[in-house]
DNA sequence: GCCGTTTTCGGCCCGACTGTTTTCAGTCG
C-alpha cells in the first residue's frame, strides 16, 4: 500500500470520527498524520521497519500501530468501525462550504439524507429549513454548492494524479512483457485539475500485459476496453486509461496521441494530410513508406515544427505559430536559483530555518526568503514584531556564519479589508522581501477588493503580490478582484505578482501569467512551504510558467543573487 | 491521539463571520 492510500484512509478515519464527535483534537491528529504520509518522500513501509516512522512528529504507537495494520492486512478495523457508524455519502455532504460534522449529522438524522442527490432533493423540496439551525438562506446554498460539487467530481488535483499515476506506473512496468511505460494525458501536460490517468507501455505480451494491468487497487470497476487498451473506474473518482503498443516503433505515436490534447493532435494530422504525409501508426508515411520515428521529437520533425512540448499543446493555435516561426524556449527547474515564499516554525510551519536552509542548499539554491504569516493571522501563529525582530537576528547570524546560501528577511504580510497592512512601515522597512497577501474576508464586493488589492501593490514595501487571486482548486472560488487593475498597478509600482505553486493554488494560472508578462508584470515562484518536502513545489510553478510559454527572465527566481539584492532594495 | 526543561496529565491554534437565533452554535481560515 502507498503512502498516498495510507493518507486516504487515516483522512477518512479523521472525517468520519468528527461525524461521530469524537475529541477534535484525536481528529487532528489522525489529519495531521494523513498530511505527514501524503507529504513523505520515501515509503512509510520502510521508514516503519527501521522505526523512523515514530520519531516523526505527529506520529505516536497507536497511529504507527494502524499503519502496521494497513501495510499487513490491506485494512484498517478502525475505519470500518467508523463507517459502519455513518453512510460514506455523509463525506461528500461535509464537503459542502458550510456545512461541517454537526450539520450534516443533523441533516442526516432529521431528514435521512446520506448522500448529495438525496441532500439536493431535499433541499429542493424545502424540507431541510425545518431543520433546527438552517433557513431558507442555508437551503439555496446547499442546492448552489451542490451543483459545484458535482461539477468537480471525478477530477483531482494535479499532486494526487502525479502520486496515482507514478505508483501505478510502477505496477505497469512490472507486468509481463512490458519493456517501457510512460505517464501521458493531463497529467503529463501538467494540468492543474486531473480526470483521467493515462498510463502507455510497450510490450512483447500484450495481450498478458493489459490482463495483467487490472491488478491493482486503483482499478475499480472496467468501463470500456479494444484490442489495445482498457478504461476503469478508480476510487479517487477519476478514470484511467491503460494503451499498449504491441511494436516498439508505435510507441511514441501513442504517446502523442494519449497525451493530447485532442485539438493538438488533429492539428498535427490536418498538418500531415496537407503536406502529403498520412498520419498513421507508427508516424506519418508518405508513398515510400513511414518516416523513422525514435522519439516524439521525429513526428514533430516529420511536419517542419520545432518540438512542442506536453505544457504547450492545446488547442492547436500553438501548432500554427511554431509553423510561424515561435520556437518554444520555456523555464527549466535548473534555472530556479532560490525560493521565495517559504514559512518556518516561527509561524506555521514544520521546519526550523536552519533546516529549510539546509534543504534549500541540497536544491542549488542561492537565496531562500522566510516569510512568515504577519501578527493578526492568529491562525497561523503570525509573529508579533519582536518575534519578527528576533527572527531577523537569527537571520543575520545564519548568514554571517553560513557563506553560500543567503536567508533574506521576509514576512508575508496580511493586507486588511482597507488595504493597509499589517506590519507598521518600519517593521516592513527592516525587511528584505514583503509579500502582501489577502487573508481574510474573502467575499468583499469586487469594487471594494479591487481597491483593497490595488492598494497594497502601490505600497513602497511591497515586493510581491502573494497567491494574487485567492483561489483554491477544486474547493474555493477566486475573490471577485479585477486582475487587470491590479496588474495595470503591479506594473506602475514594479511589484512583482506570484506564481504560488503549491498544487492546490497555482495561482496566479498560466493564463494570467500569460497576461501578467504580456503587460511587462514581472512574476515570482513561490512554493508557500510549510516544511521543507514542499520546496518540491517548485517544479509545479515552473510548470505553470512553462504552460504560459513565457520568457523565462520574467520569473524573477531566475535572477543571480545580485541582481535579485539590487531589485529588492529599489523598492525602499 | 500526541506530546513533554511549565512532562505522564492536561493541554492541544484562536478569532471572525454567518445565518440562525433572540444569545449562539457551527464553520472556516
Amino acid at each position: 500500500m502507498h503512502n498516498v492510500q495510507l493518507a486516504r484512509a487515516f483522512a477518512q478515519l479523521a472525517d468520519l470520527l468528527e461525524l461521530a464527535g469524537e475529541n477534535p483534537f484525536k481528529v487532528r491528529a489522525y489529519r495531521r498524520a494523513a498530511d505527514l504520509l501524503a507529504s513523505l518522500n520515501e515509503p512509510a513501509a520502510s521508514l516503519l521497519r527501521d522505526g523512523r516512522l515514530i520519531q516523526m512528529p505527529g506520529i505516536g504507537r497507536q497511529i504507527a500501530a494502524k499503519v502496521d495494520e494497513l501495510l499487513a492486512t490491506g485494512r484498517l478495523r478502525a475505519l470500518e468501525a467508523a463507517a459502519a457508524r455513518f453512510p460514506a455519502g455523509l463525506l461528500e455532504i461535509m464537503e459542502l462550504p458550510g456545512v461541517g460534522p454537526k450539520r450534516a449529522r443533523s441533516l442526516f438524522e432529521h431528514l435521512g439524507v446520506s448522500n448529495p442527490r438525496e441532500l439536493d432533493e431535499a433541499a429542493r423540496a424545502h424540507r431541510v429549513r425545518a431543520v433546527p439551525g438552517f433557513g431558507a438562506k442555508s437551503e439555496a446554498d446547499i442546492v448552489r454548492n451542490l451543483a459545484v460539487l458535482e461539477k468537480r467530481t471525478g477530477v483531482v488535483l494535479l499532486s494526487l494524479a502525479r502520486r496515482l499515476a507514478a505508483d501505478y506506473a510502477a505496477h505497469l512496468a512490472a507486468c509481463p512483457g512490458v519493456e517501457r511505460v510512460m505517464i501521458a494525458g493531463a497529467v503529463r501536460r501538467w494540468e492543474e485539475l486531473v480526470g483521467e490517468l493515462n498510463l502507455v507501455a510497450a510490450s512483447r505480451d500484450p495481450a498478458g500485459t493489459l490482463a495483467a494491468a487490472r491488478l491493482h487497487p486503483l482499478v475499480a470497476e472496467i468501463t470500456g476496453q479494444g484490442g489495445d487498451f482498457f478504461r476503469a473506474t478508480t476510487p479517487w473518482g477519476l478514470t484511467l486509461k491503460v494503451t499498449v503498443a504491441a511494436d516498439g516503433a508505435s510507441f511514441w505515436w501513442i504517446i502523442l496521441r494519449e497525451t493530447g490534447p485532442r485539438d493538438h493532435v488533429r492539428r498535427l494530422e490536418d498538418l500531415a494530410v496537407s503536406l502529403g504525409l498520412e498520419p498513421r501508426p507508427p508516424g506519418f508515411s508518405r508513398a515510400g513508406g513511414p518516416l523513422p520515428v525514435n522519439g516524439e521529437e521525429d513526428l514533430y520533425r516529420a511536419l517542419g515544427l520545432p518540438y512542442l512540448p506536453p505544457e504547450v499543446r492545446e488547442d492547436g493555435s500553438e501548432v500554427d505559430r511554431a509553423l510561424a516561426g515561435w520556437i518554444p524556449r520555456l523555464l527549466d527547474r535548473g534555472q530556479i536559483r532560490g525560493d521565495l515564499h517559504v514559512h518556518s516554525a516561527y509561524s506555521d510551519g514544520r521546519n526550523s530555518m536552519g533546516e529549510l536552509a539546509a534543504a534549500a542548499r541540497r536544491l542549488g539554491y542561492a537565496y531562500l526568503a522566510v516569510t512568515d504569516h504577519s501578527a493578526s493571522l492568529k491562525v497561523a501563529r503570525g509573529l508579533s514584531t519582536e518575534v519578527l525582530a528576533a527572527k531577523n537576528r537569527a537571520i543575520d547570524e545564519y548568514n554571517a556564519a553560513n557563506p553560500g546560501l543567503r536567508l533574506l528577511r521576509g514576512a508575508e504580510v496580511d493586507i486588511r479589508p482597507d488595504g493597509s497592512l499589517d506590519y507598521p512601515d518600519e517593521v516592513l522597512a527592516g525587511l528584505d522581501v514583503v509579500i502582501a497577501s489577502v487573508h481574510s474576508r474573502f467575499n468583499l464586493p469586487r469594487a471594494q477588493m479591487t481597491e483593497r488589492v490595488v492598494k497594497a501593490v502601490q505600497n513602497r514595501y511591497v515586493h510581491i503580490l502573494g497567491h494574487p487571486t485567492g483561489r483554491l482548486l477544486n474547493q474555493r472560488e477566486p475573490y471577485a478582484l479585477d486582475l487587470e487593475r491590479v496588474l495595470a498597478a503591479a506594473r506602475d509600482h514594479d511589484t512583482w505578482l506570484e506564481i504560488n505553486a503549491s498544487p492546490e493554488r497555482l495561482d496566479l494560472s498560466a493564463e494570467h501569467v500569460r497576461l501578467a508578462a504580456g503587460l511587462g508584470v514581472k512574476v515570482v515562484i513561490g512554493t508557500d512551504a510549510h516544511e521543507m518536502n514542499n520546496l518540491e513545489y517548485m517544479e509545479y510553478g515552473v510548470a505553470v510558467v512553462r504552460r504560459a510559454g513565457v520568457d523565462p527572465a520574467t520569473v524573477v527566481n531566475t535572477w543571480e543573487g545580485g541582481e535579485l539584492w539590487r531589485a529588492l532594495g529599489k523598492k525602499r
